[in-house]
DNA sequence: TGAATTATTTGATGGCCATCGAATAATATG
DNA sequence: CATATTATTCGATGGCCATCAAATAATTCA
């Protein structure tokens, strides 16, 4: 795992509300836009255009910035029908961490 | 704890650098850039000077990232003589890695 | 005090990147 | 097929920041 680049992505802050965004619902569920809540019918991540719903910038921005995260292994991307489903990659996190705690 | 001041301020190669060097020569001992070995008998954190030693940038450049991870919590820095040493914060990275762990 | 070592401040600059709009693509449904 | 929805690509741009050199400061020691 490379963990700058790991660090590069987290490190902006429509980045880190993108990926708090995808993490704030449970992981295995997707959230709705619409009802502000998280639909446990729908399996496997949050849509990408309930992402935009709560995060401020355009559409073109959002791909970008998944892109980013998504090249440095924090997310993973899945396309069902006309949406764009992603997830967290928590074993790039649970790594990211223990780069952090390394006693040396 | 401010997680984006923190990733910011680890997202840059040079500072990565940096940080490593403190980290790699055991926390609580300084380096020796002439012996490239850590000096159990120097207390506290290891010099500034010897980090320049390992990471090639400008004396400036050197300062303003230290300035950068000191405000980020990330380390504290002491002047003795004519040396300033500086030491890891290690609760702020235990933070970091917390927060990375989280499950929302 | 004068010289040497170490560190900081300041100001300038070049490059990178977040952001956007517009155009295009991909998919579903009427 | 036409339209709507969702997502991506592309090119341009403005702002931020890493970097440096030069000057200054802080400290030690001869």
């Amino acid at each position: 795992m490379d963990v700058l680049k790991a660090l590069q992505a987290l490190a902006d802050p429509t980045r880190m509300a993108v990926f708090n965004c995808i993490r704030g619902c449970g992981g295995a569920s997707a959230y709705d836009c619409e009802t502000g809540e998280c639909d446990a019918n729908e399996p496997g991540g949050v849509a990408l255009c309930d992402v935009k719903c709560k995060v401020p910038c355009s559409p073109s921005t959002l791909t970008h910035h998944l892109n980013v995260l998504r090249d440095a292994d924090l997310v993973w991307t899945e396309r069902r029908g006309r949406k764009a489903y992603v997830q967290i990659r928590v074993e790039t996190l649970r790594a990211l961490a223990a780069f952090l705690l390394e006693t040396k």
